[in-house]
RNA sequence: GGGUGUGUAGCUCAGGUGGUUAGAGCGCUACGUUGACAUCGUAGAGGUCACAAGUUCGAGUCUUGUCAUACCCA
């Protein structure tokens, strides 16, 4: 027996428990099928999920549980990530409280001491996965800093190296002073920020009146000057091109050279070159092969090569400004809109320096990346995304994968005695490679940086699948199926996989990659922890369900959108599950029992006939949408389908039947509703996986579970059997709003007529006569061919008149005002029909079904019309 | 500055290839405890599809422009 209420919380996690434990995540290896494949997007090891989760892992599982269904060999590939800087942060935070720093521990402690916090807090995201149904085939988990990934991340390096496609090189990069590590471009976010433009003075050498006057956001960076630049087509300015100035206050002489990057138009058309700390001013640097000064620290504060050594960047900027004023250089600061970068992890600004760091080739890489993409072997849904990769592409820069931090994976390079590089898989044959070299035996050091968090993520669709083993599931299940992400990783991830994936398979990693947007909230602001909008998807899951949860992230993902979490809508699919869960219940109170002889194809009753096509029709739409990744269409098929024509209609319209005396009928109806039922726990278990399992375990007996329930493929739907069913809810839903217009009460049995009905009419009224009066609460209603009298409420329906006969109660006016509102909603149309048939260039250019159905229209508004006017004249003096 | 979206009912949003009277959920109004369900049912109100031109027999849908707004890149 089925519980009254639907509490989901009563059997959730029983019914995960069961799967997992029973195996039901693994692929079916022995499906003579295609192979269908996942791999999740690896979550932080120690993160908790969001809501973004919850919508990227809700798709994934129902592309993954829909594919089970069709029989394939069905794997999802679970996993989480080392996320290097991003964990190292919350083991240094931890640290800080016991009043320590990550040098008072050393490397290997500290990376010790990151193991535990792994181990610790490492489960709460794959539990909290469980929670929400995603069927991981969790005996397969890996993690990035397992030693297989390790393997793998390791022989990639060493290939990509010897391959000359990881190269050292002493550039600018982008430093994060706080964190005492390059970043890559992408981890550099650039805020707009009102700062200041400062204007000052360097004396021209040899001139006691001469200036050439500049204009710097940064004048700090001064004591790194080593020219200043001046456009050649600068009128103004120009004479001063080839002669020295000299930098206040260190009263250093350096050269004006002639530059473009000098732009006449802007601040006084002169400008600072600083090659050390500024990306644009390094390649002016390298054009007139000007010399680098470095005057920071890794922590941001100003070296020995400036005057204020030790100072912070904002210290050193207002000495520097007192100084140029004291000396009567300054001219003028004015407020001026910027942009600044910022480290996206530690929230300081980023610094332009210059460190000896590794680099992945990355332009030289993307050219197969992009290939494949404009060949179609990888495809983006919704493909307005290809635009946003191949722009980032083609525009792509080295790179910068070395983090001078501790944890992660250390980079397999050694140096010899003379600093030679030996990059080798493991430190024995680096040994050897080393002896080979010096003809010795040498001690090597190995290289103290590790890789980019994103370099192992880059391998993750084949690394996870035992490369650089050759295994069966490599064999089986790469290249992967699709990829299910949002755009904000395209670059991070998407792009870098694409690149590992091509360079060392020779094969797309998956080959598709469907792209949603963001979760945001109920007003459509971005959420994050700061503005303390978030909502915890474990707290809305406690509360309404995973099932509930998941159908709201499903239906409202239309490609390409971001989408507003609305709690009320999620309210609003727990009561879709509890409608779900009561029909059932209905079910159970009218032995409708699973009849394992019964056919959908041999039922009789009109009913049973119309329900069964009207569950294919649904189940075909589902299929397609998904197919198509349309997440919202295969939702709001299902939900339709289960509300609208089964509990609305069907359920309503059986009741006579099951109260009735027709035991055949009964029967039929019976089996009829058991078989819809499953059929709907079928369609409906991708999106609902705990609820549909629940009522399928507790209403018959099963053979099979339904998470390995065969999903109906191919079905021939008979739409003649729609017709008469649908003819009837057209008639009901007449009655039902004539009655309501003309205020007759609900509990009244009224007598309703058929005027001028054909016989096909007059044949479904005499057999569907029974729900017609149950549904529309009739006392009767037959066919009618005496006259019209004033006391008849009168409707159009089809090509017949409906008759309420109200024996002396009709409200006249009512019904004036009902009839006069009708036609002139008719005149309405007939306008617009008129209007486009005479026409001739519509008659002429139209497709001839188009006008031909205008026609149809048009006469039967004629036809209408005429009756409604008869239907005036009749109580015209009433 | 460059690029990509979005603008449809009070609110949040659907409307693959142009063709019935533009849909849904929530909210609102009226009625309703009918033997699954008030986490419900029945009926209903509510839209110049941002604006302006254009293409077309026909535009929410295609083109161009304008305005508003969001995001990405520099």
């Amino acid at each position: 027996m089925l519980e009254k209420n639907y509490t989901p919380k009563d059997f959730e996690e029983k019914i995960y428990a069961d799967w997992e434990n029973s195996g039901d995540f693994k692929p079916d290896m022995r499906s003579n099928k295609d192979a269908f494949a996942i791999v999740i997007p690896p979550p932080n090891v120690t993160g908790i999920l969001h809501m973004g989760h919850a919508l990227d892992d809700t798709l994934q599982d129902i592309l993954i549980r829909y594919n089970r269904m069709l029989g394939k060999k069905v794997l999802w590939q679970p996993g989480t990530d080392h996320a290097g800087i991003a964990t190292q942060m919350v083991v240094e935070r931890n640290l800080a409280k016991e009043g320590k720093t990550k040098h008072d521990l050393g490397r290997e402690k500290f990376i010790e001491t990151v193991w535990k916090w792994k181990e610790q807090s490492g489960g709460t995201i794959t539990k909290q996965l469980r929670r929400l149904g995603a069927s991981c085939d969790w005996s397969r988990e890996r993690f990035t800093m397992d030693e297989g990934l390790s393997r793998a991340v390791r022989k990639i390096f060493v290939s990509l190296y010897k391959d000359g496609l990881i190269f050292k090189a002493k550039k600018l990069v982008n430093w994060d002073p706080k964190l005492g590590t390059a970043v890559s471009d992408l981890e550099v976010v650039q805020k707009d920020t009102l700062g200041k433009m400062y204007y000052y003075r360097y004396p021209i050498e040899g001139s006691d009146s001469e200036y050439v006057t500049i204009a710097t956001t940064r004048p700090e960076t001064m004591f790194g000057d080593t020219a200043v630049a001046i456009s050649k087509d600068n009128e103004k300015l120009k004479h001063l091109i080839g002669k020295n100035c000299i930098i206040p206050i260190i009263n250093k002489v350096i050269p004006i050279i002639a530059d473009e990057h000098a732009d006449p138009e802007k601040g006084t058309g002169a400008v600072k070159i600083t090659p050390a700390h500024d990306f644009n001013d390094f390649e002016v640097g390298k054009r007139h092969n000007l010399p680098l000064v470095n005057i920071l620290n890794p922590d941001a504060t100003l070296n020995e090569n400036t005057p204020y050594e030790g100072m912070t960047t904002q210290e050193a900027r207002a000495k520097t400004i007192e100084e140029l004023t004291k000396l009567g250089l300054m001219d003028k600061i004015e407020d001026h809109p910027m942009v600044i970068p910022y480290g996206d992890r530690s929230g300081v600004v980023i610094e332009p320096l210059m460190t000896d760091q590794w680099f992945v080739d990355a332009p030289t890489l993307a050219k197969e990346a992009m290939r494949v993409v404009e060949n179609g072997e990888m495809e983006f849904v919704p493909k307005s995304y290809e635009k946003t990769y191949f722009e980032w592409m083609r525009n792509i820069q080295p790179w910068c994968i070395s983090r001078q931090l501790w944890w992660g994976h250390q980079m397999p390079i050694w140096y010899g005695p003379d600093e030679t590089i030996f990059c080798e898989e493991n430190e024995e044959e680096a040994l050897a490679a080393a002896e080979k070299h010096y003809g010795k035996k040498v001690e090597l050091r190995r290289e103290t940086d590790v890789l980019d968090t994103w370099f192992s993520s880059g391998l993750w669709a084949f690394s996870t699948l035992g490369w650089p083993d050759k295994t069966e599931y490599l064999d089986t299940f790469y290249p992967t199926s699709v990829l299910v992400t949002a755009f904000d990783i395209i670059f991070f991830w998407v792009a870098r996989m694409m690149m590992m994936s091509m360079y060392k398979m020779k094969q797309v990693p998956f080959k598709k990659c469907y792209i949603h947007g963001l979760i945001r909230d109920e007003k459509g602001q971005k959420m994050s922890k700061s503005k303390g909008n978030t909502v915890d998807p474990m707290a809305t899951i406690e509360k309404y369900g995973a099932d509930a949860l998941r159908f709201f992230m499903a239906a409202m993902e239309t490609q390409g959108r971001d989408i507003n979490l609305s709690e009320a809508r999620i309210a609003g699919y727990r009561n879709f599950a509890t409608k779900l869960w009561n029909a059932a219940r209905f079910g159970e109170m009218n032995e409708c029992r699973l009849d394992t002889s019964y056919n959908p194809q041999e039922a009789k009753l009109a009913v049973n006939k119309w329900i069964i096509a009207k569950a294919q029709e649904a189940s075909k739409e589902v299929t397609e949408n998904l197919n198509s990744f349309r997440f919202s269409d295969a939702a709001n098929a299902v939900y339709q389908f289960v509300w609208g024509s089964f509990c609305d209609w069907y359920i309503e319209m059986i009741k006579p039947i099951l109260y009735g005396e027709n035991e055949a009928d009964k029967a039929e109806t019976r089996a009829t509703f058991a078989w819809v039922l499953d059929r709907i726990l079928i369609i409906l278990h991708p999106f609902m996986p705990f609820i549909t399992t629940e009522l399928w375990n507790n209403t018959a007996e099963r053979s099979v579970k339904l998470i390995h329930a065969a999903w109906p493929e191919n079905e021939p739907i008979d739409e003649q059997a729609m017709k008469e069913i649908d003819w009837a809810i057209d008639l009901i839903s007449e009655i039902r709003s004539l009655r309501s217009e003309m205020n007759i009460p609900a509990s009244a049995k009224l007598t309703v007529y058929l005027k001028g009905a054909e016989e096909k009419s007059k044949q479904h009224l005499s057999q569907l006569d029974k729900i017609i009066c149950t549904l529309a609460r009739l006392e009767s209603i037959a066919a009618y061919e005496g006259e019209i009298t004033p006391d008849m409420v009168q409707g159009v329906f089809k090509e017949s008149t409906l008759l309420l006969p109200l024996k002396g109660v009709v409200d006249f006016k009512a019904e004036k005002e009902r009839l006069k509102k009708e036609l002139d909603n008719l005149n309405k149309y007939l306008e617009g029909y008129e209007r486009k048939l005479s026409n001739p260039s519509f008659v002429e250019r139209a497709p001839a079904a188009v006008v031909e159905e205008e026609r149809r229209r048009q006469s039967e508004a004629k036809e209408n019309k005429a009756k409604v006017e008869a239907a005036l004249e009749r109580i015209a003096n009433f």
